[in-house]
DNA sequence: CTTGACCTTTACGTTAACGTAAACTATGGT
DNA sequence: ACCATAGTTTACGTTAACGTAAAGGTCAAG
């Protein structure tokens, strides 16, 4: 039960590591409703998980108008999936390049994954010292 | 051997379903070189190559800066990797965000699954009849 | 009562990745 | 000679996703 009920954009946005800018920004397009105590925005959990599908898509590659029809779907009351031939055919072409977007990272990975294995084995060669981060390695 | 030797900016273009501005822009920010008769560009075999990269790249979220450091390694003449100590861990880095990306996706790809399944099962409810492409169904 | 720490709205600025248009050149066909 | 096609450079326009600054409201602490 550490889960707070209400959070303020401040609160909200360090925890994401995001600006109350953007939150705000999310607001004005119609990605994210606090509620409002007078002027000030109070985010509810539900709120944060909206803003935790908003990051993740982000991460992604969805656009912010994506990653919006994605949630007024999920998050419809009543089921009542207006649209629903356009928006399931939506859902489809994303299934389908997110697809490909994991080949994709598939095949990136292994060639970067290459690209250090020749760095490393060309410091090996050169007797080039590791960074080893910021501790000064024992004398 | 039907592979061509050499391609026009709009022979190339076409064949990946982009602009001849867009190659030029890519040129105009160092990430493809091609040879010039007289004023025209030509396009070899190693830039088409140099090319899939980019595509790939930006598919997987890549900005062009990011793509240009990996195509500058990665073509390096001499296995000369000047700077590596800091592209080594850029492209760890790379790695990371990429396996990440992947957690992403299959998460986005459940809950995009689901909101079909919540869609279909709706609409077979409904007895709404499906799109079926552009042809009408038999009567 | 003023200072500081928050919050607000409004609005202009910025970067990336091109789009779009103007004006010109070179070439091949009729 | 003339036109169409395909190429070029230069340069301004556009969209997304915020950044940044200005100007102001609120409320507890000193």
């Amino acid at each position: 039960m550490s889960e707070k009920k209400t959070y303020s954009i401040s609160e909200l946005s360090e925890e994401f590591g995001i600006t109350p800018r953007t939150l705000r920004f999310y607001e004005d397009h119609k990605l994210i409703f606090p509620k409002r105590d007078g002027q000030t925005r109070i985010y509810s959990n539900a709120d944060r998980a909206r803003l935790v599908w908003i990051l993740r898509g982000k991460r992604v590659g969805f656009s912010l108008a994506e990653i919006r029809e994605v949630l007024d779907l999920y998050y419809q009351e009543g089921g009542k999936f207006k649209q629903s031939q356009i928006t399931l055919e939506a859902c489809r072409k994303k299934i389908a390049t997110l697809e490909q977007q994991k080949k994709d990272i598939d095949d990136t990975l292994q060639q970067l994954n290459e690209i250090v294995q020749m760095i490393e084995a060309w410091m090996d060669e050169q007797n080039v010292k590791p960074i080893g981060d910021k501790h000064h390695a024992q004398l």
